[in-house]
DNA sequence: TTAACATATGAACAACTGCTCAAATGAAGA
DNA sequence: TCTTCATTTGAGCAGTTGTTCATATGTTAA
């Protein structure tokens, strides 16, 4: 049924955009990465394993938070392999999984310093 | 009031990891950063105007979306300094104004890629 | 003036997010 | 076995987000 047509101002420039564009998949996953570092009670997480592992209820002690606020994240984060776990009896702790992550929290941490 | 006290495992890695946190200030700027470029349709944005600057219905024809979703997003964009914005006459012209997000962007695209 | 056009704005709303609470796992020691 | 403890899980909810629609603003040309 297409209508409307002509609207578009300027039809080439908008062609020589599209043409850079990454692919739509592409996109999303790059926004699920930036969407995990998004809130900043994750972003604390990331940050504090950043340092060094530790296991949840510490985590929960870091950041202030319930060990089941903890957990919920840490699951996303799982989801998403930005964080892994290994289990030493009872207690299970937690690490980062990716350097590219790593790169992007440092990057943005001298952002913040200007 | 301070009940429990007797909970966190190890006291002393929770103090070491705390020591290395940003301030919650800071934690929050970068999640702001982060959560600008979380949204699938944002980020599209920003990845058009990565290219050249473009007037607000150019980028709505690129990102098949809505003028006025457009433009609220803009001025979300807008707000956190990542975009600017020109005059000519009727038209309005967008580009980006925060080379600190081109990194986390261009980080985020060799990511995507592997 | 007036009309046409590009963009912005505000209200409304469905969808999503992060937290809490209660209950379930699963491992270790008694 | 039973109990304790660390962690996980699911439901429920308040708060937030992205879009749509209708309307407003501001610029240009007639």
């Amino acid at each position: 049924m297409e209508l409307c047509a002509v609207k578009c101002i300027n039809e080439k420039k908008v062609k020589e955009t599209v043409k850079t564009l990454p692919r739509q998949k592409d996109i999303q996953q790059m926004a699920d990465i930036f969407k995990a570092l998004s809130d900043p009670s994750r972003l604390k997480i990331v940050l504090a394993l950043l340092n060094q592992e530790h296991c949840v209820c510490d985590i929960a002690a870091i950041c202030n938070q319930t060990d089941s606020a903890i957990s919920h994240q840490l699951r996303l984060l799982r989801t998403l392999k930005i964080v892994k776990n290994r289990r030493q009896g009872k207690i299970i702790y937690y690490a980062i999984d990716d350097d590219h992550v790593v790169s992007l929290i440092n990057m943005s941490i001298t952002h913040v310093r200007h």
